[in-house]
DNA sequence: TCCATAGAGATACCATGTATCAATAAGGTA
DNA sequence: TACCTTATTGATACATGGTATCTCTATGGA
């Protein structure tokens, strides 16, 4: 749950305009706690602030994603559809999204992670440099009915 | 490296016709070891079979994938482009992609995965039921000059 | 050889971004 | 407070990647 004012300020900081289509769009980022797509965005921007320009929600989402506030993720792989959008809190995680109801977990098990990135390197000769890792599955809520 | 006449007969098969321009983009596309966009492989049609029109490499694009013959592979994660397609062989597994001169790796480091994959359902109380895994790094012969 | 129909090419369309450009408004300064 | 520089805006056109539709062709079974 990233919060407005730091965020406005980290863009003050760094030389950004406050501006109020700029202030608008991050409002409605953060307000979203799951997956939304630019469409989606830009649908909740058209009906709440019909001034705001299209261009203008890209622009912000770019920056929003440049600076860590939103995340790109990838879902519906295996479609044509690929991406989605997500406000999240900084530094590298990954996500773990529910795909009955959206919810989204971010998790850190980093040692693994690392464990398996050496494993991989030791067994390919790769020099690893970065990954992507998402993961997809049934919240706690949504598991009723299908003990197994 | 799959091959083409064990394609062509799952295809034949499963009810499907084999037709020219299908076999001329199937061959295309198993003939790339790296992984190639949809504009790339359109421009090598276009280039050899000039004939066969763009819905029809797209169709067979999306027919491969759904075989599994193909994968879309999500590669510059915080760029807009996003997807490329790699020929590679069934089953689940993963790739590694060098940065540099775009060679690909398949890993299946199932155990460490799963051991990852039965962490993170322990913390989040998440059921997990897919996952998408990438890695970007340099393969063995692009690693010259930078040891460390 | 004939025939039903899956698949073809052409074309128009849609979705998601990006580039361009003149007009506007932040926000530092006098 | 008024002014000025310039980042940012909205509008518009464009680019890219993929899909829908529609008529015609040609695959492959009878």
């Amino acid at each position: 749950m990233p919060d407005v004012p730091a965020i406005l300020d980290r863009l003050d900081h760094e030389g950004y305009r406050l501006t109020w289509p700029r202030r608008t769009v991050l409002e409605k980022v953060v307000s979203r706690t799951k997956p939304f797509t630019s469409a989606e965005l830009w649908e909740m921007i058209q009906h709440d602030a019909p001034t705001i320009g299209r261009a203008t929600v890209f622009r912000t989402l770019d920056l929003l994603c440049r600076m860590g506030v939103v995340q790109r993720i990838h879902r519906d792989a295996e479609s044509g559809r690929c991406h989605a959008y997500l406000a999240c809190d900084e530094r590298h995680h990954h996500h773990l999204i529910c795909s009955n109801c959206g919810k989204v977990t971010d998790f850190h098990e980093d040692k693994t992670l690392d464990a398996l990135v050496r494993e991989i390197e030791q067994h390919t000769a790769f020099r690893v440099q970065g990954h992507m890792l998402e993961l997809m599955g049934l919240c706690p809520s949504c598991q009723g009915g299908v003990p197994s």
